[in-house]
DNA sequence: ACAGACTGTTGCATAAATGCAACGCTCCAA
DNA sequence: TTGGAGCGTTGCATTTATGCAACAGTCTGT
């Protein structure tokens, strides 16, 4: 089925002549007559009746005239519409999140949505220090910044972990590893003081570090136990809560930077965005 | 804008893989490729993401294969709409019509029809003498054959005709020309009888013929005067209507087959035929 | 880890569609 | 009646698209 001779014939009809239709479609007349003649052929209906001057529909082609005029315009609609989105959906998206949201795992399945938005570059930004403006964001906070368009979309779970091993040998005295810059943009992180202070609150400290990258080895390597998010100590096979910890919870933000509200690009991402952390909430709480 | 590209993509999209959709559509899979980047090149738009295994849609294949799930049936539809109508719009259909109703004008713009209709074969049938069935008729009667189905669609006015020197020489006895076989399928028709004793009852025959192909010629002759219906006497501008002679109508009726009805081919003829009566109705009343 | 089967994609020979010019035809006006 | 201009349609050279086989890559089951 060669859906082109169609779009002959539908030219041919809507230009009233075969020479007319050519010269709107930039071909030769010739061709035209050829494709009709194939159409023809191949349904094995007359679409025309040729008569010395111009053509003349006959019942056959009345009809066909008739159901192919809306597809002719809904053709050249998803032309203009792919070239519209082509340009809403093209460009770069600032994305502040905090590191060990992505570091559990939060955006594993991030491929499909860059399969399906190749033209937005998303830009990560360390969500801690935030370097320029953002267009969306997850915060740890419960005061969102005043020029910001905010909304609590889920909890993020705290509890204590260590090497299983260091765990299980109960008796021994364990030892705190003290960490900063796990959460971003604030000093502290009130679940984690809670957490120390109401289990560990006398244990010696046995490193003092920076960061998930030198705190997550430190516990791997059972140097001591720290406050880890419960999706990021879960994740890991070699961390296990410490026994009778509970779990602190922090209220998670999603916060919009109010210039690009109705740019449709930020939105779509936003959607994959709250559906990631929908989808993970149950982790993200810890239980 | 070339429509086969987007056949492609829709068979990509329906097929899952390239290489099932070349196999669905009887082509090399490299065909299949290179159209898709044909189409991609041409709209400016990323319709895929390959990737290894299979390909995977972009937000902007999303939206085309959206709207060309509709339009591919849409066209499909359209293939079967043609030759479902190509099969009932072909084929004999049978016509029992009065010589003098053609002879009028009414069928003068049949070329319309037979353009429009060209597998529809109509075989004219005299209505004086119906050899065989017929599947439409026009009849000059009130009491229609109890087998068929009849409805009253007009009616035919009669009145007295001669060569309008012969009309305007005034005083003059005028001769009255004898036909028969005018109206089919009757002996005899009352208008003529009424229209000639209320006018020329005692006048003298001037001749005896059959059917108009020999009255006419008499009349324009000027041999004298006859019964004609208004159609054909008012077309003729050498004849003219005997001043004070009136109008005698005739009920028009149109008969159908019973075993016809439901037949597209006869339905679309019997359309054209009612309205061909309709747009002359005045000229068949006789004014 | 490693064949095996699958995917989509590329040069090269062939087949198909197109452009060109000339033709036959109908219609309109002088 | 007779040019002239419009129409759609036909051989022939050329451009374009297709089929074929071989390729590089990924995924899966052993």
């Amino acid at each position: 089925m060669d859906w082109d001779d169609f779009k002959f014939f539908s030219a041919v009809v809507g230009n009233g002549t075969v020479r007319a239709a050519a010269k709107a479609l930039g071909v030769h007349p010739s061709t035209v007559t050829r494709r009709l003649d194939h159409l023809e052929t191949r349904l094995g209906v007359k679409l025309f009746n040729r008569r010395g001057q111009g053509l003349a529909l006959t019942a056959a082609g009345e009809l066909a005239a008739e159901g192919l005029r809306r597809i002719e315009g809904d053709l050249a609609g998803i032309e203009l519409l792919l070239q519209r989105s082509q340009r809403e959906l093209a460009g770069p998206v600032r994305v502040a999140v905090p590191g060990f949201l992505l570091l559990g795992g939060l955006m594993d399945d991030l491929d499909s949505f860059v399969d399906a938005y190749g033209e937005i570059q998303i830009e990560w930004m360390s969500a801690c220090s935030p370097a320029g403006p953002f267009d969306v964001a997850l915060e740890l906070t419960t005061a969102p910044a005043l020029d910001l368009i905010g909304r609590e979309i889920g909890a993020v779970g705290w509890s204590l972990y260590g090497h299983r091993d260091l765990i299980d040998r109960s008796g021994s005295t364990l030892k705190w590893i003290e960490a900063d810059g796990l959460a971003c943009g604030k000093t502290s992180v009130l679940a984690i003081d809670k957490l120390r202070s109401s289990h560990l609150d006398a244990s010696p400290i046995a490193a003092r570090c920076q960061g998930f990258t030198h705190l997550l080895p430190l516990l791997r390597a059972g140097v001591g136990v720290s406050a880890l998010p419960c999706l990021v100590g879960d994740a890991d096979a070699k961390l296990r809560r410490l026994p009778g910890a509970g779990v602190e919870r922090e209220p998670l933000w999603l916060l919009r930077a109010p210039e690009s509200r109705g740019t449709r690009r930020v939105q779509v991402f936003v959607d994959y965005l709250q559906a990631a952390v929908q989808a993970n909430a149950a982790r993200i709480r810890g239980g």
